[in-house]
RNA sequence: GCCCCGGUAGUUCAACGGAUAGAACAACGGCCUUCUAAGCCGUGGAUCUAGGUUCGAUUCCUAGCCGGGGUACCA
């Protein structure tokens, strides 16, 4: 399925063509941030009028008049403005809105499914905290958008694979080990350090109690708040150890890197020449005691990615403090000959409040509150969408004395309460009824049309966020569709003095059926009642 | 020092170089004898500073100021 926005482009592309004007660039298509700007406009006449030093308003009149020959804008929208500097605004034609109303009530498939990615392969790895304690918020936060961000990447066609990689392999490890017996080495503190004391503290050898630390906390502590708490589903968990390590193709890809000349030896260490490939400094592969480093590891794991599993696209989510990393990293893709393959997103850090003074979190001092913990105290939904409200590369704070106080009055529930007014509703009509049963939507009133117009966005949202990876539209779009459906709620009734208007009867399933696909794609629960 | 991110309403956050800078919470004033008032209607309220580029800058550039992170043969 093309989207409408997506015809609208290729129409004004063609117009462009046709009427001789030359545009080089992008396109831009977007939704005015008034009503009486339309449903959408364009800024192309100005870009161009910028290029070749004419007026932007001819240029956008000249523009508009050869639209006004394609058919599908006929179809489509009733006016076509041109504004003030010169902007070209499209509105929507009322019987456009009713026919693709009625249209998508009749469809039994999904409406948030399109073709934009289809036959392309995108691999989305996120939180990859290692296994030497429990989750943290930061960790939750990019859990939170890595998983959204598969879940709008399958809707537009991709084939997604959440991955988890298991970091069970490196010198951490080790330190765990120390940490776990309270010897002198010790980083790691906290209760679950206490606690894995008393199960394993009688052992001797460090390594295999890191090791059988690490497990453990995998299982008991890690998959149990990804799963039951944080409600994500990973494809795949990938263990350095057994993948990369064990087999080998650490030791593998070094070789190959070795070969092709892009490596050195200085201090007992092997060196990556990553500088002249623009990086800040050389980075190291193997120390100079024979381990391999993190960057070695991210060799392999990009072969693996890129060459073994063939991947596309491959999206790394890491944490801002992984920034000075990213370089290296990509580097690494361009020698394996990979370039363009890798995406890093940074999220950045979570800065938690606590009756107004922040909590430090560290692992290695055991001060912090666990993503567990937070999701048990203020509920999993409203953690999760307002982690999802903010945009990766804002600071956040998150005040855990207002979230626990007033977590009625958070975001979420607004946007739940859409679900529980909408099925008290139909609760209350016979929808067996023939006469509901062959109606169709007639839209007049001014909340009809805008609850329906804020409903076709919901392709072209997931479509903008799958390039953009901007996850922070999808809650904003929920809250727009739930003022929508509030206003209509609360101007057009459904059942007024017992009789049924039936044409509304058919507007608010179609809303109803929409709007799970919009909340489950975010990953909240879609309550019947509230 | 260098690198990355941020500085927008009382607060927490949005905003592909565009039009009158949006929400949510908080504040104030209205609305429950009809589908759940966790709602609706209305009011007030903001781009760190100084330059620059542009028809147009919250957005881009330069220089500051403030905050967070990084700068390892740790991960």
């Amino acid at each position: 399925m093309e989207t409408t926005k997506t015809k609208l482009v290729e129409a004004i592309l063609k117009s462009l063509k046709s009427s001789k004007l030359v545009f080089k660039g992008d396109l831009q298509v977007s939704y005015p941030n008034i009503d009486s700007h339309g449903d959408y406009t364009t800024n192309v006449a100005m870009q161009i009028a910028n290029l070749e030093a004419n007026n932007p308003l001819e240029t956008a009149e000249k523009l508009k008049a050869s639209l006004l020959g394609n058919k599908f804008i006929n179809k489509t929208f009733s006016k076509i403005e041109v504004a003030k500097p010169g902007f070209i605004n499209f509105f929507f034609s009322p019987e456009f809105l009713s026919n693709k109303a009625n249209k998508l009530l009749k469809s039994r498939k999904e409406y948030g499914l399109t073709k934009l990615g289809k036959g392309k392969s995108v691999q989305v790895e996120f939180i990859s905290a290692n296994p030497t304690g429990p989750l943290t918020l930061g960790n939750g936060r990019g859990g939170f958008y890595g998983d959204v961000l598969g879940n709008v990447l399958k809707r537009v066609g991709y084939d997604v694979q959440k991955e988890y990689l298991v970091n069970d392999a490196g010198n951490q490890i080790k330190i765990l080990g120390h940490s776990v017996l309270k010897d002198q080495e010790a980083q790691y503190k906290g209760q679950y350090i206490d606690d894995l004391n008393k199960e394993l503290g009688s052992e001797k050898d460090v390594k295999l109690v890191g090791k059988k630390a690490a497990e453990i906390i995998l299982n008991d502590l890690i998959k149990k708040t990804v799963k039951e708490k944080m409600q994500i589903t990973f494809d795949d968990w990938f263990h350095e150890e057994k993948e990369l390590k064990a087999s080998g193709k650490i030791d593998k890809i070094i070789k190959k890197v070795k070969e092709g000349n892009h490596t050195y030896e200085k201090d007992k260490a092997l060196w990556f020449k990553s500088e002249e490939l623009g990086d800040t400094r050389d980075r190291v592969l193997i120390k100079s005691n024979g381990d391999t480093t993190y960057l070695a590891q991210d060799f392999a794991y990009a072969e693996s990615k890129f060459g073994e599993r063939r991947f596309d696209k491959g999206i790394y989510v890491w944490g801002a403090d992984h920034h000075g990393d990213v370089s290296g990293l990509l580097n690494a893709v361009k020698v394996l000959g990979y370039e363009g393959r890798a995406e890093v997103i940074l999220t950045q850090f979570v800065k938690l409040i606590k009756d107004g003074k922040e909590v430090r979190m560290s692992k290695r001092s055991g001060d912090y509150v666990t993503m567990s913990e937070l999701i048990d105290l203020v509920g999993h939904d409203v953690v999760r969408f307002i982690f999802l409200m903010y945009s990766n590369s804002t600071h956040m704070e998150f005040d855990l004395s207002i979230a626990e106080e007033k977590s009625e009055k958070n975001p979420v529930y607004n946007v739940q309460y859409v679900s529980a007014r909408m099925n008290s509703i139909l609760n209350q009509i016979e929808i067996s009824e023939s006469r509901i049963g062959n109606s169709k939507i007639n839209l007049d009133e001014e909340c009809e049309i805008n609850l329906v117009r804020a409903l076709l966005k919901w392709p072209e949202i997931l479509e903008e966020i799958s390039t953009s990876f901007m996850v922070q539209l999808l809650p904003k779009y929920a809250i727009e569709i739930a003022n929508n459906f509030h206003r209509f709620y609360d101007k057009c009734r459904v059942i007024s003095n017992g009789k049924i208007d039936p044409s509304r009867v058919k507007l608010l399933q179609l809303t109803q059926r929409i709007y799970k696909e919009i909340l489950t794609t975010i990953g909240i629960s879609i309550p019947d009642k509230m």
